[in-house]
DNA sequence: CAGTGAGCGAGCTTCCGCTTGACTT
């Protein structure tokens, strides 16, 4: 009873497939990817581990050969389709025809390494006359096209896995660089440096409504001032963003006229009495055609504009949506519609609209993605007759956005509107001699068509596609009258902040990302804290500004716009066989003559200045204000009081976008540097106002000292217990905290012993000894004898003298040793009393087992002995430079290390794959 | 960026694209 074994890329589909495909047949998915390059170094074979390139997964003196291993979330699914295949007499590769598609077939083959022939089938719409038909002819891998998608995955790594360390090391730890994301980082930093840029310009015009007189249906309509003596007056888009006028506008043959409010006015005041005529009327056709079907950035777009949806809120909706059989494949970039949803389509249309809404053919709409893969349909209602969204049962979220998707694929098959706009202009001599001509625009729309089912919403307050303004029917020489006329300041408006929807599509019109990644983009730069929300709008945060400044002048090419579509055109070539991926990925990353290769760039970046790229003047170079991004945040340093250069600091607060950060702001922000304070009071004895704030090491109080008070005089101050917070404190326990430190008492020997906060807790100090204490209340409790019984003790040296073992697993086959976990500084450990090695990720203390214990130790063992006295607390600015050095070290010294092992493998795998492919 | 006293196991962070559940709020 041997069957044939199908794999496809999604469990949706492969439920639907394998209904079409009926008996004989066994329809399974990969559920995406496999195998991947070991994602950190727990997931780096054993043996590997001490290769020079380990860290990176790719052998890069080999030819680039990459490690894969199978994610841990897929093996037990990998024993699954190797058991399917066991008693399968066939097995069909079906994964999507596109680079990742492909590579996905080629890495279950070498995987499940089958014995029986395989075949490679391909389909872009589920039906069943395009499965049998895919059945029916089977083509092989094509290793050109896995080869491309190889290069693009290591090119992607290097470049994650180099740069994200300098950031790491030049600006803040967890920081990540990566080919599309920092590109996206880049688009809003450059939108906000835009808007800083940005002066306003204001001009002036007149609006007024008009009568046409009694004998029109539409009598009054609304026009703007257009010209005076025959010159245009200048609007918004006159204006650059320097709010001047544009040089043409300026100046030369269409010089315009910029009305200030006073000319507007006296114009308003000449023309009161004044009665117009219709010197032109001018009408032309207007028609409109329907929108192409949604594909995933266009899905995005509107949900974002319609419904209010976030980027991944609207793909888990869809992919609900999917999964339940209401819609096809949701991450697309194809707006395809196949030949019977073309029929669903226009057969609704018909019966909803009537058969005049019907266009006499199918429309068919061309992708305008230009790296489009065309994998999949377009987003649409799933089966060949479409269900209304009352038909569908669904309610909520997933109902609005199915009504959605219903009503644009339906539109999509629908007749263009058609209607008329009109320009009418009127004319007049005002009162101070002034010819002016007044301008009005209209639209009519005489036949809906498919905006009767969908109208596309609008980014800004724009118009849509179905407003209209009707204008009476003047001609020629007509009398009008002004009903209303007044003069209207206007000013030019800074560009819009992306949004999530604006900025996926942009990074889709540059070429960067794929359907399956745009809203995790925006997650990803979210959650570095390059980018936050305020509203819909994504603001930079100024640390954004920092790390795209690093990767603009010293990886210029990566970040540059154009750097994704020229790689994607060499990985077409890749593809096509017209180029070879180990010298593209070659001169990547050793670079040519001309161009500097990756691994240079980044080896040689020692001398980086972190805190000059992290520097920014305010107002101006010589303004003498600047801000710098710290570890704490974005602060702003200006002259002190006596004139002393960045004497002075303040805070920036975490909200404040950065084009809202003007000189004045600086200012007020350094004339007011305690940033928020809560005000508590006022102490009852000294009389000083006290405050608490959040400072460098965490809440704290303090008293504000008057005005007059000595220059070297410094406030008290005091850090808040562990329970207590700037919300809930009160002035009691601000003065409680402020008395600290107290003074215990006086030992024999005439020493003074205090009880103080500090940086580790509360504590006991006499002379240079000191001693924690357990309890912050002790602080105000602890008495000469308690403390004195403290002191009698020996000192108490770590937490780990205090901290029983988590856990104990027997002996360490290796030193003999009983091994124990811990809980430490880092986290837990497991020590034998000489090497200690962290748990991984992946390890638990519960299910920790005496072997993984032994085998942590042994790889802990083999980086040798544990570095004695290696001074703690070191400075960070060396510290930093030294591991920089080091890394430049071992990397030039491992260079000519030898991995042969993974290019032997990697050349036998695809053999066995051209092999497998010849015998199909 | 307030101002404070010790001594303790380092190891990990990160990319982009394919896919779902398994989690928690």
């Amino acid at each position: 009873m041997a069957h044939k074994l199908v794999i496809v890329e999604s469990p949706a589909k492969a439920r639907t497939i394998e209904g079409y495909l009926g008996r004989g047949y066994k329809v399974e998915s990969s559920i995406g990817h496999i195998r991947d390059l070991p994602q950190s170094a727990a997931d780096i074979p054993a043996k590997l581990k001490g290769e020079p390139w380990a860290r990176l997964g790719v052998d890069v003196d080999h030819d680039f050969a990459p490690v894969y291993v199978v994610s841990r979330d897929k093996k037990s699914h990998m024993t699954k389709l190797k058991g399917l295949l066991k008693d399968a007499d066939e097995l069909f590769l079906a994964t999507d025809e596109d680079r990742e598609g492909e590579a996905i077939a080629w890495h279950l083959l070498d995987e499940l390494k089958p014995k029986v022939p395989v075949r490679r089938m391909v389909f872009h719409e589920i039906t069943p006359a395009a499965i049998n038909a895919a059945v029916a002819n089977p083509r092989e891998i094509d290793m050109d096209l896995v080869e491309a998608q190889e290069a693009r995955r290591i090119l992607d790594r290097l470049y994650g896995y180099e740069v994200s360390p300098v950031l790491w090391r030049k600006v803040m730890s967890g920081l990540s660089a990566g080919r599309v994301q920092s590109v996206a980082t880049r688009l809003v930093v450059d939108k906000e440096r835009e808007r800083m840029a940005f002066r306003v310009a204001s001009y002036w015009d007149l609006e007024g409504t008009f009568d046409a007189g009694s004998a029109h249906e539409q009598r009054m309509f609304p026009a703007r001032l257009h010209s005076v003596d025959g010159t245009r007056v200048a609007r918004g888009s006159d204006f650059g963003q320097d709010g001047q006028l544009k040089a043409a506008a300026a100046s030369g043959a269409k010089a315009v006229v910029h009305l200030e409010k006073t000319r507007a006015e006296a114009l308003a005041a000449a023309l009161s009495d004044t009665e117009l005529s219709v010197r032109s009327r001018e009408s032309k056709p207007y028609t409109r055609k329907p929108y192409a079907p949604f594909r995933t950035t266009t899905l995005q777009q509107e949900a974002s504009r319609k419904l209010g949806y976030g980027a991944s809120r609207t793909m888990s909706i869809a992919q609900r949506l999917y999964e339940n059989g209401h819609i096809t494949y949701m991450r697309t970039d194809s707006t395809t519609l196949s030949e019977t949803a073309v029929n669903a389509a226009r057969n609704q249309a018909r019966e909803l609209y009537g058969a005049e809404y019907l266009p006499d053919s199918p429309r068919t709409y061309t992708s305008k993605v230009k790296n489009a893969q065309e994998a999949h349909e377009a987003i649409r209602p799933a089966g060949d007759a479409f269900r209304t969204p009352a038909q569908s049962g669904l309610t909520g979220d997933e109902f609005r956005l199915y009504e959605l998707i219903w009503m644009r694929t339906i539109a999509s098959q629908m007749r263009d509107a058609q209607g008329q706009s009109v320009t009418i202009r009127l004319g007049g001599a005002a009162a101070t001699g002034e010819d002016v001509v007044f301008s009005a625009s209209g639209r009519v729309i005489t036949f809906h068509g498919f905006l009767k089912a969908y109208v596309e919403g609008s980014d800004d307050d724009g118009a849509t596609d179905d407003q209209e303004t009707r204008l009476p029917n003047v001609s020629e020489g007509d009398r009008v009258t002004a009903a209303q006329l007044r003069a209207e300041g206007h000013a030019t408006k800074a560009p819009a902040r992306y949004t999530e929807a604006t900025l996926v599509k942009e990074l889709e019109e540059r070429e960067i990302g794929r359907p399956s990644t745009y809203a995790s983009i925006i997650g990803t730069i979210l959650n570095r804290g390059y980018v936050y929300k305020k509203g819909t709008a994504l603001v930079p945060a100024w640390l954004a500004f920092s790390v795209i400044r690093l990767l603009e002048e010293h990886f210029t090419r990566l970040v540059s716009y154009e750097f994704t579509a020229q790689m994607e055109d060499v990985l077409d070539d890749v593809a096509g066989g017209r180029r070879d991926r180990n010298s593209e990925l070659g001169e990547f990353y050793f670079g040519t003559p001309e161009v500097e290769g990756l691994q240079k760039l980044v080896n040689e970046l020692g001398d980086i200045d972190a805190k000059e790229l992290a520097t920014f003047p305010i107002g101006g170079p010589d303004s003498g204000v600047h801000l710098r991004v710290g570890k704490y945040g974005p602060y702003l340093e200006g002259p002190g009081d006596d004139g002393t250069a960045y004497a002075k600091k303040a805070n920036v607060p975490d909200d404040l976008p950065p084009d809202e950060l003007t000189m004045a702001k600086a200012e007020e922000l350094l004339a007011n540097p305690a940033g928020e304070e809560t005000l508590l009071g006022e102490h009852p004895e000294t009389g000083l106002t006290v405050v608490a704030k959040n400072g460098r090491y965490g809440p704290f109080v303090t008293e504000l000292l008057p005005e007059d008070a000595p220059k070297n005089a410094k406030p008290r101050t005091g850090s808040l217990f562990k329970d207590m917070s700037l919300e809930t404190i009160d002035l009691d326990q601000a003065v409680k905290l402020l008395s600290l430190p107290r003074v215990v008492g006086v030992d024999d020997d005439g020493e003074t012993i205090t009880a103080q906060n500090g940086r580790y807790g509360p504590y006991l100090k006499r002379g240079t000894d000191s001693r924690s204490l357990a309890t912050e209340q002790q602080l105000f409790d602890i008495t000469l004898k308690e403390a004195l019984e403290i002191y009698a003790q020996p000192k108490q040296r770590g937490r780990a003298a205090a901290a029983p073992p988590l856990k104990e697993l027997g002996n360490d086959p290796v030193s003999g040793q009983p091994m124990v976990v811990k809980a430490g500084r880092f986290g837990e450990y497991v020590t034998d009393g000489e090497y200690n090695a962290t748990l991984r990720k992946d390890d638990s203390v519960e299910e920790l087992t005496a072997e993984r214990a032994a085998e942590l130790l042994a790889e802990r063992r083999a980086k040798g002995p544990a570095k004695k006295a290696a001074k703690r607390g070191a400075k960070k600015a060396p510290a930093k430079k030294s591991a920089t050095k080091k890394t430049t070290a071992k990397k030039t010294t491992a260079k000519k290390t030898t991995a042969k092992k993974t290019t032997v493998k990697k050349a036998a795998a695809t053999k066995t794959t051209k092999a497998a492919a010849e015998k199909s």
